[in-house]
DNA sequence: TGCATTTTCAAACAAATGCTTGAATCATTT
DNA sequence: AAATGATTCAAGCATTTGTTTGAAAATGCA
């Protein structure tokens, strides 16, 4: 059946994925989530083991659909040898999260706020089978920026890969921020514009020659 | 006398900013920070009111100099009607980390990282006696801005300021990160070199002609 | 149906949290 | 020295924290 109810696991990670996207992973309780979730305390122990690898399981419930969408994408733009733009590459390293949180049935809003999160605040550190991925992520866009951009060094495209995710964290957990800062003077937040934004920026600043090897 | 015995007031306040910085302020105790200082865990709130006043403090210590500083330096740029350059402007938003660093006792790393979360977890929002002078600098550094590139927008404008923060403090963050990950592949993060590598990237993304009025 | 497994529940656990108290100690001034 | 105010301290406060328990209820299977 389509509609079956949910299952109590399911419901403690939805409930759960929206708390932390409201408030941060250090300030959710169990009790926070049990109360809100309308489930008994022992249930989160009994399903997941510990507060702990239920906040594994949030982090990894969409960061590794992203991850896999992002090789995906970017599999497909150095298909048969072929050089992509330095713009077809972010696109594909950003674009994923877009695309993921329509398969989900979180708002836009607390979707972002969630990855922002765990973009920036990774609980424990990373879970430990998330890293694999993120180190695949990591190198195979590293290699495609640096044939994208031959004239900039490794170390460059290192960096600039970092300021990149800086943008991107910032905006996804305060992308809300500078609508409701100005009133709205600054237009619709629309996901669709803001990623072009960001596109734009980071594609100038990728291929700024400052600093490259001339 | 110059070197006089550390008053408990300060010394709190010094193991504070340490461990916030370390581990972020969520995941630092009044426990924690009286052990480390071998001092009353009552001092705390006998000196500071608060464990919430404390962290006040602790976010004002140095924001509020660097803000003093950033509105001087713009200033002088824009001294009798000068339009000053993206570059001399975002120059003018980000060395004051580096300038006022020096003057505290604090190692550099260690003081990016609790700049970073103050920027980036700011405590039970912004403390109420911050914010003005945060307004008078986005305030400026958005005028200024305007100036300096006058074939962009407000929206644009403030946007790629969003931008710039968030490069600003995923660096002051995680700076140190890619010096890690990469085995010292990726250079000594040297500071001043850092902070270059920003100014080339947020200046392009700046002046990105994409989307700005032609 | 009856049995076995899975899931839920109220209750309690020890540990840690921020904060307060009232007496003791220190420093400064008279 | 005496008195006054500022500071420190051990001890305890009430809550909240994550986790465990053992019995009840629900579920699936024979």
């Amino acid at each position: 059946m389509l509609s079956q109810k949910k299952t109590t696991k399911t419901l403690i990670l939805d409930v759960t994925e929206r708390l932390v996207a409201e408030r941060g992973f250090e300030s959710v309780s169990l009790r926070d989530i049990t109360n809100s979730a309308k489930v008994n305390v022992a249930a989160v122990n009994y399903h997941f083991g510990s507060k702990d690898n239920l906040f594994e399981a949030v982090q990894c419930r969409y960061i590794e659909p992203i991850n896999k969408e992002r090789l995906k994408m970017l599999e497909r733009l150095t298909f048969e040898g072929r050089v992509a733009t330095v713009r077809e590459i972010l696109e594909a390293f950003m674009r994923p999260f877009l695309t993921v949180v329509q398969g989900s049935e979180m708002s836009e809003k607390l979707f972002f706020k969630l990855m922002g999160r765990c973009l920036m605040d990774p609980q424990g550190g990373l879970p430990a089978d998330m890293i694999p991925g993120i180190k695949k992520v990591a190198e195979s866009f590293t290699r495609a920026l640096l044939e994208a951009a031959p004239n900039l060094t490794t170390e460059h495209v290192l960096w600039r890969l970092h300021f990149t995710f800086g943008v991107m964290a910032q905006t996804l957990l305060h992308g809300d921020l500078l609508y409701s800062l100005t009133d709205g003077a600054c237009g619709d937040p629309d996901a669709e514009d803001q990623f072009q934004e960001m596109i734009d920026f980071c594609e100038a600043g990728f291929l700024s020659e400052k600093g490259a090897s001339e």
